[in-house]
DNA sequence: ACTCGGGGTTACCGCAAGTAACATGCACGT
DNA sequence: ACGTGCATGTTACTTGCGGTAACCCCGAGT
């Protein structure tokens, strides 16, 4: 049958692909980000050009290697983000998820925020999409469920927007630095930034003997 | 006199640095960070092994040329930390000089975010530094301007770093979409992040119809 | 029997980082 | 005046990576 056929080639290219995305996936997590394009072979089994026969380039291959874990975590985070609880319990929880996640596979996630470097560009200099795409996607997922569940009046929409990545970018640059520093347990972290987020900062009282920041 | 013959080895050498860095900083900003070794030394007007005498390797160029960029933004930083003016009002400013600065010059800003990429490390995996410089030293800068003015009781010093990390990564990853998507003027962001860390998602009602973000 | 297409390989190109070995010129002690 | 350093510079090379061209093999369809 013409559809059988095509869907059992359909379904071994993918096999294949899948098969070539965990080998990759393997040496990148081995050797990091700069892993080569010969040892992710190597590890398949196979040679280069079969890789760019899959893939395209280097870039097409981090690229739908970043995908399938952007996506794995943000299954997760859209899941803290929807347990039925109120809202400081969802963002902490939401918090707790992203920062157990980059602590438990600090390779990945590492690899993830340091994408393919799209070796040099022209001069266009495409300031603005240089940053992680999980970083931009974790944004806007963010700016979608506030801007849908949060009443912020006139304006709301952008303002969702801008909280999304603003949020999105203090637990990444938070984590970051927790990460290597490891100067508090992760659920003081969690505490420190929901509190952060709640308006401690403007409520807090001056010190004694000058103006407060 | 051994002394100024010293010095003026040590002048000489410097200038020459100097000199070497700033036609660095023109091609840098002309090709972006992908710019080759050669093409730096061609525009200095020299080859390739006497930037390896000056710089030991790529890492140490770009990492000589980020700090001199990372120096002049933390000092208009400081400045905008530092003026006289009620708490929102520097923070308001802060964030402004920041925006300015990155959307002034994005390819300064774009080299200083995605640095030399250090080729492999070994198996180490030094998570935790992979962050720009930059960034980290902001975080640190923040940290101790909150940490001295305001009075956040015990455990207070740690806090303070975890939200001066936070803030700046907040204050990145909003500036990095913005600069891309430029979906207001930098007004309106200025005020939305001021907004969120004066607490206004926290005290924002739900909409209509369902439990709260 | 034949060709045709998918999966595979070897061998190569171009280019960039980094280095070794060689040249040049200018200040010094003798 | 003369060699001796030493900083400054060069050419020419090695190594390793991304990427590609050309060829190969084998099983299926006619």
């Amino acid at each position: 049958m013409d559809t059988t056929q095509r869907t059992d080639q359909q379904t071994s290219a993918e096999r294949r692909r899948r098969e070539l995305l965990e080998a990759a996936d393997r040496v990148v997590l081995r050797d990091g980000p700069g892993a080569s394009m010969n040892a992710i072979a190597a590890e398949a089994g196979i040679t280069k050009p079969i890789l760019y026969r899959h893939f395209g380039d280097k870039g097409g291959l981090y690229a739908a290697l970043a995908k399938r874990h952007t996506d794995a975590l943000l299954d997760s985070l859209r899941a803290a983000l929807d347990a039925p609880a109120d809202r400081r319990e969802r963002v902490e929880a939401t918090l707790d998820t992203y920062l157990s996640a980059i602590e438990a596979r600090p390779q990945v996630y590492r690899f993830l925020m340091h994408p393919a470097e799209e070796t040099q560009s022209d001069q266009g200099f495409d300031v603005g999409k240089h940053s992680a795409p999980l970083l931009r996607r974790m944004g806007e997922e963010l700016a979608q469920v506030i801007g849908e569940r949060l009443d912020l009046g006139p304006g709301g929409q952008q303002l969702a927007r801008v909280w999304g990545h603003g949020i999105v970018g203090m637990m990444h640059a938070a984590g970051d630095w927790w990460l290597g520093e490891r100067p508090c347990s992760r659920a003081e972290l969690v505490r420190s930034l929901a509190d952060l987020l709640w308006g401690r900062l403007a409520a807090a009282g001056d010190k004694v003997g000058g103006p407060g920041f």
